[in-house]
DNA sequence: GGCCTTGTTGAAAACGATTGCAAACGCTCT
DNA sequence: AGAGCGTTTGCAATCGTTTTCAACAAGGCC
């Protein structure tokens, strides 16, 4: 019932408290004497490090705080497990937050960024909505490094202390059109998120852009909401306008999978009568009952970058 | 840069640390006055209580452990939305463990739940794998509440200190069964997990029971591992046994869609040829592609309980 | 006015670690 | 043997809170 500290181990390892904590932690002196005793005894007795304790004096909580958006999306789910497996690998554990996109609209993350301070988290790793430019900038000012996953933040202001990590959206979004126009498409459309997001606004703008070179054109329409009826309804919408598109991009393989659905449910064959493109490439897209054409979203890259980040900011 | 402390706001105001923290923390006892004064300095300064020193101190860190499965799975993401929420509403944040399927075999959690106790968690939530006594054991006996959702540890010894929050599985299997009986099939088969879950056991065993009443027969195949393939090849083969069954009860969802992709690649109808049901009802379960017909789980009533549980644990 | 009750307060001791500093130690070298 | 040097070590301060305890103030009551 009571916990063992480090003044119990140094008791029964005959040391001092100091040389016991010298051997747990990293890169300290102590000589193999007293490590092996210590190392005995705390093994003895079942010690474990209270990292509250630790956190407290040395300010190394190995906390880093998550702000994602539903899980019911696979890529966020996808995002969260490797993001988390990462930071297992490095000591690191995730502080979840789940920002409902239903919370105030302009910044659903933002108790979850002050709560990050609360934890003294080493840092926030934010993929999902907006947060306030006045939050975000309490967090760097309070030396609480920011790490954005697939958006950035538009001010220069704070810009110092934000990292972002972003994929090649607007290539994605070229690939796509040529990749519709290849197949033999004429009638383009996007399906998107309305410039919500900064991938968002990135992939269209990248898709409009090889689309007007090839001189096609784009209808466009945007989805409100998370969930896949949403998806479904503003497909559906899309795929019932005259004339009626023969070529479809999506800003994400939710919208794209919920486009396929839309597709069946007006007896459209794909592709023969409408080609789907998403973007992301979840787990979901390869089955199949959906064969999703997806344009790979490099997940373990970002990953690994967000990790980087982490370390060289840490570093300071 | 500096955090700003206790010490800080109580100069600020004019009065003591000890008000400070009275003001801050439930239930103390406070004058209008200073609680004015502190809170207007506090405001002023931008002071927020450092939740570990708190936790150090007071040993409520308002932190619970999550020790899940794969995300992949929907019902796994589900529920951690779900208790996230219903935790954040109660102040608790949640600390977040995978446990890799792939780990030692025997307990997968294991690290996770040291970890827990490394950080002075309130409680751990297991819905995933199996864990090992001994460590079970292990935070029992420190005091650290543990609740498995969806499973229960075979072990009288620490039954004491370890709770479990179960859907009513041998009841889902016997609906399962009357369903499927009088969707007028004949051939019932179960794909599972092999028994390696509680679940799963009660499952087969409240499907098995109800079939042999009617008199109906009961072929069985577990799937070896995690993801959409193992499901996928797992019920190819329940499929292409002779006699073919025609009725089909899978032990979760993600299941159930595999054999909806497998009976569609070996062309059968369904539910013509072969009827499907699932247990989990996940969001998935219902898009238009696959009307898969399942058993509804009451993710929302298990989360209430599991809080419930929470709370009971906590006032001791 | 004195006494008791009730409610607020501040000083000081935890909580469980890390870490700067200086003393102690073990070496080698002359 | 003693000076010189680099490691190890223990002491004590510190991190930011909570919480016990005793002191204190304000009222109500006789």
């Amino acid at each position: 019932m009571e916990r063992v500290t480090i003044k119990d181990v140094a008791r029964e390892a005959g040391v001092s408290p100091s040389a016991v904590s010298r051997v747990f932690t990293e890169g300290a002196s102590a000589s193999t004497r007293t490590r092996e005793r210590v190392l005995a005894a705390a093994d003895r007795l079942g010690y474990r490090p209270s990292l509250l304790a630790r956190g407290l004096v040395s300010n190394r909580t190995n906390l880093v705080s998550l702000v994602t958006g539903p899980l019911s999306d696979p890529f966020d789910a996808l995002l969260l497990e490797r993001l988390s497996e990462a930071l297992g690998r490095r000591g690191t554990r995730l502080l979840l937050s789940l920002a409902r996109p239903d919370g105030p609209p302009d910044a659903p993350g933002d108790g979850a960024l002050l709560q990050a301070l609360d934890y003294q988290s080493e840092a926030v790793v934010v993929s999902a909505g907006t947060l306030s430019l006045e939050h975000s900038e309490l967090c760097v000012r309070a030396g609480l490094p920011v790490i954005l996953a697939g958006r950035v933040l538009e001010a220069p202001a704070v810009e110092a202390g934000v990292d972002s990590v972003l994929a090649d959206n607007p290539s994605g979004g070229r690939q796509a059109a040529e990749l519709l126009q290849r197949g033999g498409c004429r009638r383009l459309a996007y399906l998107g998120l309305g410039g919500k997001t900064f991938s968002d606004r990135e992939r269209y703008q990248g898709f409009a852009a090889a689309a007007g070179t090839a001189g096609l054109s784009v209808a466009e329409h945007s989805v409100e909401g998370h969930d896949h009826a949403a998806a479904l309804s503003a497909a559906t919408a899309l795929l019932c306008r005259d004339p009626r598109p023969d070529g479809l991009f999506c800003s994400n393989d939710s919208l794209a999978l919920g486009a396929i659905e839309a597709a069946r449910a007006l007896g459209l064959g794909i592709p023969r009568e409408v080609s789907i493109v998403g973007f992301n490439d979840v787990p979901l897209a390869d089955w199949r009952s959906f064969q999703l054409t997806t344009l790979a979203y490099p997940v373990d890259r970002v990953v690994e970058e967000i990790v980087a980040l982490l370390d060289s900011r840490l570093a300071d």
